[in-house]
DNA sequence: CGCAGATACTTGATCAACTCAAGTATCTGC
DNA sequence: GCAGATACTTGAGTTGATCAAGTATCTGCG
């Protein structure tokens, strides 16, 4: 067996390891900002899912959080002690109680977006030409994803 | 004020919005398989960045993972005890201790660098040529990262 | 030489996030 | 109207993370 089958270094590969260490460098600068607004990563992933215009039931943000329910029972506690998002039980369902954005939430909501929107510096360093040229395979990669 | 000054949206800023799916998307799969190996994913990465041939002294353990010292104690003693690597009091300086993995660890790590190297799913379905693309365009962002 | 200060690791406290199992309240359908 | 499902909470337990304090060891200056 000498040669073909799947080469051990594909070009996917080398892309994952570049990706990987973008990532990482990412989310370090990323974690560094959102504490200095005092959220963790979590807490600040959540109040992005939120929409400033419509609560939120705490069992659908746990499905777009992939995570357990009594996770978002204790992130909400968090949120809500400081006074970013309140509590309201729904009128139709009363099992189901809707996260709503305060307006400090609302406003502290928008510096996370900005934070979170901010591409990674790697990325930011790129010329525009090879910043479209990412976009666009990118795009396409997670066209993929989807279907 | 029309026109001009940086666009709101720029090509960077739609990579990103993209670049963030594909990494949370491959983030959970990745975690799963290293779930069914008992791995975290910190302990993973501990693991992967133990050079087979060389032992690594915590403190240098603790810098690659851009964490404290005593947080690496924690995760030695948990791959420890599963018998991964050992401590082992590096001769010249009796305060450093270097970790080595043991046969199990040089095992598992291969494991791990596999499940870690595999390319996120939306990459992996992109055409060859288009992972090369991506591959070139993030080498030259990495350059960028690194200078 | 000998001691002061630096360095490497550990320990203990505290907290966030996460999971699982069990509990409470409420709804839905037979 | 009652059985079972659903939405959330609570409590126990683990991991990871940070900080402060402690121990052992090394290094260099006087």
């Amino acid at each position: 067996m000498a040669t073909t089958t799947t080469p051990r270094v594909s070009p996917a590969h080398e892309a994952q390891k570049l990706f990987f260490e973008i990532g990482m460098d990412h989310r370090g600068r990323v974690g560094a900002s959102l504490a200095e607004l005092g959220l963790t990563f979590s807490q600040a992933h959540a109040l992005r899912l939120l929409d400033p215009e419509r609560p939120l039931p705490m069992s659908s943000l746990a499905e777009r959080l992939f995570c357990d329910a009594s996770n978002v029972t204790g992130i909400a506690d968090r949120l809500e002690a400081r006074g970013l998002v309140e509590r309201r039980s729904s009128a139709g369902d009363r099992r189901v109680k809707a996260l709503t954005l305060t307006d400090d939430g609302v406003a502290l909501r928008g510096r996370v977006v900005v934070i979170m929107s901010e591409p990674p510096a790697a990325i930011a360093a790129l010329s525009v030409a090879d910043q479209r040229t990412l976009r666009d395979v990118l795009k396409r990669a997670v066209e993929h994803l989807r279907s």
